[in-house]
DNA sequence: AAAGAGTCCAACCGCGACCAG
DNA sequence: CCTGGTCGCGGTTGGACTCTT
């Protein structure tokens, strides 16, 4: 019987990147502790998953970020705060552990020195910066965005029925869905056109 | 050349959501 | 409802690599 000590932890090594593929090619990318089994990895489900979705799926873009990318990582990134996923998920070929990674060694520095530069510019009281890496849209933030897409789709939307006004902090009971709000599964990469305008806003 | 500091990123961990039985 | 299995997410860590002194 296989023990928690007895699990292969750490780096993978290419013969078990192979298996992985072969049997995912045969079963599909589900049923992740079946999969471990059945390519005979001695290993947890959960850490062929992260391998596969992270490194073997195919479409998988490596190597550096391009400017296009980064810029819209950064407007992603003030609209939704870390939600690693949403934000890979306007990326293509980027997954979201990569996203977060190039927060984290990157573009976190890089805002934080434009913080340090506006501050000598002679602004107080601001949020320091890990308060602000863990933002997310506040209140007057989804007011404006809600005008912004509204204006742009310029039709009905799913958050119609949305009361600006109202004076709740709690986004989830303020008639809409955050998640729904943030799904851009329809919309087309890279021209998220009412985003950067409200970023600018 | 060596050692310590800093950087980067693959991988792990814990938790919550979801779903079938 | 409850429970156990599974999945997905965000935070964190460990170690290899690079840079600096």
């Amino acid at each position: 019987m296989q023990t928690h000590r007895d699990v292969n932890k750490g780096a993978w090594t290419v013969e078990e990147d192979a298996k992985l593929a072969e049997v995912i090619a045969i079963h599909g990318a589900k049923r992740w502790n079946t999969i471990a089994a059945k390519a005979g990895l001695n290993r947890y489900g959960k850490s062929c998953r992260l391998r596969w979705m992270n490194y073997l799926r195919p479409n998988i873009k490596r190597g550096n970020i391009s400017d296009q990318e980064e810029d819209l990582i950064l407007r992603l990134h003030k609209l939704l705060g870390n939600r690693w996923s949403l934000i890979a998920g306007r990326l293509p070929g980027r997954t979201d552990n990569e996203i977060k990674n190039y927060w984290n060694s990157h573009l976190s520095k890089k805002i934080k020195q434009q913080l340090k530069e506006k501050d000598s510019g002679g602004s107080s009281g601001r949020l320091g910066f890990a308060a602000d890496q863990k933002r997310r849209a506040s209140r007057d933030d989804v007011k404006k965005m809600v005008e912004v897409k509204r204006s742009e789709e310029n039709t009905n939307s799913t958050i119609c029925n949305f009361n600006i006004e109202e004076e709740e902090e709690d986004h989830s009971i303020m008639g809409f869905n955050m998640d729904d709000f943030f799904d851009f599964s329809n919309e087309d990469p890279l021209k998220l056109e009412w985003i950067s305008r409200f970023v600018q806003l």
